[in-house]
DNA sequence: ATCATAAATGCGCTTGCACGCATATGCGCA
DNA sequence: TGCGCATATGCGTGCAAGCGCATTTATGAT
């Protein structure tokens, strides 16, 4: 019970949901990337990150003066589920509006 | 992308999650029944259900004094997809307690 | 050593939301 | 009409969380 409300809650937010939005595709993303695509602060955005990696789907990773987050592979299958299945409901909306 | 996260901020609540899962078997509950199973006051329990029915997520009808809600089958599926992942998540949490 | 870039954090502010209590409303029944 | 049960809502309170700003820490380059 409790993890899967931590991942919601993590989930709850705009800029985090975006930010695992573009962290699904499996590859590496440091934090000054996401603060540009996304358009917040670089404050924020850390803050958010730790909130993500708390929760667990996130992992990060020391590259010289760079901080690499990705999707934390092990992620337990039904929490990969749940995120699968709000990133599959955000791209039938956006598809929605696009037609 | 707005719904999606509507949907999200509805379920990141424990009374209210939980009062998804019990409603998510089909049938219509009222409100006092609610308030009995989740221990919760009247009022708090009716402002939940308010939530959950502004997300969409149920509907309620109106019987004599009793209101009963039910999960809306009008739903959109990538929505009922994402509230099945996180029941089917919580499952698995309790059957790994119990094992 | 100094400087620049990246990231995290301390701090204070503000807003949102959950909460309880009291009260109003809706409905059935006598 | 008056009473009782079920539900909704107005209102005030407290806490959690988002925010920006400034600063610190970490790393690399000159």
């Amino acid at each position: 019970m409790q993890s899967a409300l931590t991942l919601l809650s993590a989930l709850a937010e705009p800029t985090r949901l975006a930010a695992v939005r573009l962290l699904w595709d499996g590859r590496e993303h440091c934090v000054c990337e996401l603060v540009r695509v996304l358009g917040v602060t670089q404050s924020r955005m850390s803050r958010h990150m730790a909130v993500l990696k708390q929760a667990g789907m996130v992992i990060d990773r020391r590259d010289a003066q760079w901080v690499r987050y990705r999707r934390n592979p092990d992620l337990p299958a039904e929490q990969a589920a749940i995120i699968d299945a709000v990133l599959t409901s955000l791209d039938a909306s956006s598809n929605r509006r696009a037609a």
